[in-house]
RNA sequence: GGAGGGGUGCCCGAGUGGUCAAAGGGAGCAGACUGUAAAUCUGCCGGCGUACGCCUACAGAGGUUCAAAUCCUCUCCCCUCCA
């Protein structure tokens, strides 16, 4: 019991950022041991934005986490904050998304999500279920639990205050209504990135308010990006979506600097902390080439989204590739009589080539590109831009750019 | 409403009549080294052309001039100070 009791307790608190309040957790783990009844942690999620990176799938590990231990996921789709449209950030009001559209982002959100958590043991909820029903009285009696003083102890919204950036009363309402989803499903622990510590703590006042045991509020880093520098986003570029190929996001951690591997190794794995903590003194303190681990990071990543053959042949893919520089077999094919602009033609000239079959940006890229040498056919260097080749003789023949980039052609 | 400052290539930023496709940095691409790491070094980094060359570009529209990112006019946008 005391064992099962600690292990639950360390996995539960493993690459969070802040554990709100962590005897209480200690407290409730316990009290479920005992009792057999499991936890009910909630995440809420934004039916806005429905491609999803390793950036968000922090939160999403922790949940399965809990899952593992026994407790019961809950996701909260917030589809009636959705359909009000959040007015947070600059005065742009987000348009308010028709509600077909929100379950369809549900739907790719959750196929996506499930990559991670077992669908079978989440609980999934609208959150319009309760928020709908409730009346204007309903809504000023919440609202009369807050003060405009605690609304602005909030980070954005002092900002906002003191730079003189608007604030709509309505996004004064947003916390509250996250809030009543705690009261709703009477969570006990609810998870959220950092930018999120507010909201769950607004939960935790509200469900004392309603004579409910306060949630235990856990809070996750932010991801940093491939980079090592920027937080991951899309618009960054620096982000491995879920969705990605097995070979892609392999080849997408193998490229992240040494610096992030243990934060990726926390954040994004399930490995039990010792173990974590082995493989970060081996590297810092045993010296070993960080390679290893990278290596291994990244077939457990693959592993995570898809399944463990997968992550091997990723793997193999990666080494044939760059180990032993081979031309990998799946390439993109690109058919040269398929291309109008090749119509009739006997003979066909390189940067053309290059720049029909995507892999040069124009002529004068295609031409730069032969003229540092990182142009190959057939394995064979092309070192001259006026180059022609005969159509028959680049049936089935492979063109590649730079190391990473190849094309077969067919007639 | 008044006064002033500013908008330059993917980003930051220099440039105040020709020598400007526009310094410098960052990002990016390619090469060397390596572990598709970091650091470092080299080359490239608007488009078209084999090339002397041409076209497009310094918020937008006009104008002055042999010549404009640079001067003038108007328009739009941003910032600071005063009321």
């Amino acid at each position: 019991m005391e064992k099962e009791l600690k292990k639950q307790f360390e996995t539960a608190c493993s690459g969070t950022d802040d554990v709100l309040v962590k005897e209480e957790l200690e407290e409730l783990i316990k009290s479920s041991i005992k009792s057999g009844r499991p936890l009910k942690v909630k995440l809420g999620l934004d039916p806005t934005a429905p491609d999803i990176h390793l950036g968000h799938t922090v939160v999403l590990n922790k949940l399965r986490q809990f899952q593992d231990m026994g407790h019961q996921a809950i996701l909260i789709i917030g589809d009636y904050t959705a359909r009000i449209g959040d007015p947070s950030g600059r005065s742009t009001l987000r348009p308010s998304l028709a509600p077909e559209k929100i379950d369809e982002n549900a739907k790719t959100y959750m196929k996506q999500a499930f990559k991670i958590l077992d669908a079978k043991k989440t609980e999934v909820v609208k959150n319009s279920k309760w928020l709908k029903p409730l009346k204007l009285e309903d809504i000023l009696s919440l609202t009369s639990r807050f003060t405009v003083a605690r609304m602005l102890e909030r980070d954005d919204f002092k900002k906002r205050f003191a730079g003189n950036v608007p604030i709509a009363i309505m996004e004064f309402l947003y916390p509250i209504m996250q809030a009543y989803d705690s009261v709703a499903i009477e969570s006990d622990i609810e998870l959220g990135g950092t930018d999120q510590r507010f909201n769950l703590l607004v939960g935790r006042e509200l469900q004392k308010d309603f004579g409910q045991k306060p949630q235990i509020a856990i809070t996750m880093p932010i991801l940093v990006g491939t980079d090592g520098v920027d937080k991951m986003s899309k618009s960054l570029g620096n982000y491995i979506g879920v969705t990605e190929k097995p070979e892609e996001i392999f080849g997408k951690v193998m490229s992240i600097p040494d610096s992030i591997i243990i934060p990726y190794y926390r954040l994004l794995t399930r490995l039990p902390i010792a173990e974590i903590d082995e493989i970060e003194k081996s590297i810092k303190v045993k010296g070993e080439n960080p390679v290893h681990s990278k290596r291994r990071l990244a077939e457990m990543l693959v592993e995570n989204l898809y399944d463990s053959k997968k992550a091997l042949l990723a793997r193999q893919h990666f080494d044939l590739l760059f180990k032993e520089k081979k031309i990998p077999d799946d390439i993109e094919e690109y058919s040269l009589n398929g291309d109008p602009s090749f119509k009739g033609l006997k003979e066909i000239q390189i940067v053309t080539l290059l720049v029909n079959c995507g892999l040069a940006a124009s002529n004068t890229d295609a031409r730069r590109l032969i003229e540092q040498g990182s142009v190959k056919i057939n394995n064979e260097k092309i070192s001259d831009v006026k180059m022609v080749f005969d159509k028959d003789f680049l049936d089935g023949a492979i063109i590649q750019k730079g190391k990473r980039f190849f094309r077969r052609i067919k007639s």
